[in-house]
DNA sequence: AATGAATGAGATTTCATTCAT
DNA sequence: GATGAATGAAATCTCATTCAT
């Protein structure tokens, strides 16, 4: 039985990894069961053979998998402390692109959960939720420590985290939504180089 | 068309509204149109009367009316004159509230565009979009103004902007999925503080 | 809206009649809705307009109406003023005829209780289930009033009746299972001498 | 086949068993395959290996093995023999809950038969039915015996025993359906004083 | 013997839409 | 303008059965 190296957890993965991108691309709603066992090539009663929940049981598990997993990732552990060594612009524009990376991973996890918001209830809890929205406390202790090293000025930590948060929702959006993502490496480092400029001690 | 003098413009009033409320909370797909019926007490083929195109064009005409009304709609001039007299900080604590202000006054059709972000290729081109996200010259102006009246320091005025447009688009996505709206006041207010900070001459 | 004699009451009861006849022949389960649509010439999805609940619905409906309606229908009282005035043996066939009567007239709803006694308790309350098993007081009293008329001796009437009840009883057996009809004449109208034999002052 | 030698044999024994159950509590079209498989903890496929010919096949075998077996078990020879030298009363008060017996002990098999009323056809000739409801001749002969021993007044034996024949199947009835079972004792009692009373020479 | 993945026909149900009145 | 019956395509789901391992 483990010698096949279970073809069924395979096939449980195939059907995962197609559904979240129907589900991304055309809504829970809007994606029909048949659609998902044709994408992977799969008879139409087999789908209930793995989640006989069905569509629904299957979503839950597709939101319950990955949407810890993001925000459990960001940022890396090693990252973490590379940004430290790097002087502030460079360590925005690492972080913001760093940032990217990870949706770009995750777009299609993303994309659901900014689509199916009523369904989010029955996944996640407050807490998740919170967590997605706390202030990101690694954050503010590297400015802090960028301070400690003379190359910030003393100022209100949180409020400057606030700011830089924002910029990465703003960049959350661009990618979700699709929009300009071209071109934008000259603005977005004059940014970098502003805010650093702000924050110079 | 608001005058609303027929009953059929009232109705038809009535039916945009319930179905833009549904839209948002359970999405295209998953609002049926006997639903939109029973939420205006109509009978089951009078939508065909009202929108001969069905459910789609009354989709449509949803998003179309609103769409532009938003992005239009924001800032009021009166108030953009106003805003010039403020302080800094009070002038970035004012925008804030107006802009909160605009998106819970639409709050439902933001949700459909966040979710519905397929269908939105039907009904906005290319342009509504990058109106959307393009930067916005009005606060631009605004800066210079204030550094002409010396409250701001010479600087980057569009990175400026991108950093205050962020944490707008933060404000728009703590809304949309109805997070943590209370007790925040404080917390912006040294936002806005830290900025203004930033910022001075 | 009356004028035309509501051809959906009409159809409902269509759909009632044929649905009573093929669930007694096949069982709940063994009858599909399509297979219901069919036999009235009605499109697929109709059903649901007239028993939104669907075939659970139209089954519990098509029980409550029926099976409260048998139980009161026996005996007519105008059967009963008759009954009076025949001699014992007379009466005790007579009765039998009627009861025959009345189940070959209900045969599809007594064959689905027969059949599915599961579904039952969703219907009816054990008030019901009861009064199918209680002891007729209208034939106790009809023997009673034998008795006074000197054509039957005094005797346990209660006892006498569940002799009776059982040969209706054995004859609602024969009936249900459609075994052997014919040529019982005979042999029943000397079951009904025997009796009133026994009986006789 | 009884013995259980093989571990074969007992799965045999135990999906009967259990099948036999369900399908008497659920109907033939309400018990599924699954669900019979997961009862007696057996693979999806392997039912196929004991019985070929799948659930249909199973279900005849059920109602083959059985049916017969009730009918020639009633009465126990030995049984039959003792009758014989009871009171009338007492006589008919033990034929009565033997049969209770027998009817409790084979309760399944017989909901089957009450449910699968169209499935019979192909177990069942017309034979085993008509055995079914055939004069008990046994019965009748006690009668004739009893009458002989000076008993029983000389009468219309078989109409004597269509008597108690109704009251059997009114009994039959009553445990099939679950209905009063408790304290009808005395009620029964006084019915077979009755009957005794009724028949005495 | 045993396992459980795979198949596909068919069941129930939903739903946008049309249409006679 | 208004009603709600009618339609049928499509969606979700169930299930007996087969088959590779």
């Amino acid at each position: 039985m483990n010698l096949r190296e279970t073809p069924a957890a395979e096939t449980r993965d195939k059907l995962f990894i197609s559904a979240r991108s129907l589900f991304a691309k055309k809504g829970y709603k809007g994606t029909s069961v048949r659609e998902i066992n044709r994408s992977v090539g799969l008879a139409d009663g087999l789908l209930y053979h793995y989640f006989p929940g069905g569509k629904a049981e299957l979503f839950r598990n597709v939101l319950e998998e990955d949407s810890g997993r993001i925000i459990a990732s960001f940022p890396a552990d090693e990252k973490l402390a590379a940004y430290k060594e790097m002087p502030v612009s460079v360590m925005l524009s690492e972080i913001y692109s760093d940032f990217s990376d990870i949706i770009r991973e995750n777009l299609d996890i993303i994309r659901i959960i900014f689509r199916e918001s009523e369904a989010l209830d029955t996944v996640w809890n407050k807490d998740t939720e919170n967590r997605f929205y706390e202030k990101p406390q690694w954050f503010i202790n590297l400015l802090k420590e960028k301070h400690r090293r003379g190359e910030v000025r003393s100022m209100d930590f949180e409020s400057a985290s606030d700011i830089y948060t924002g910029i990465l929702f703003s960049r959350m959006l661009e990618l979700v939504f699709d929009i300009r993502d071209e071109m934008l490496c000259e603005s977005k480092n004059r940014l970098f180089d502003h805010l650093a400029d702000l924050w110079k001690a």
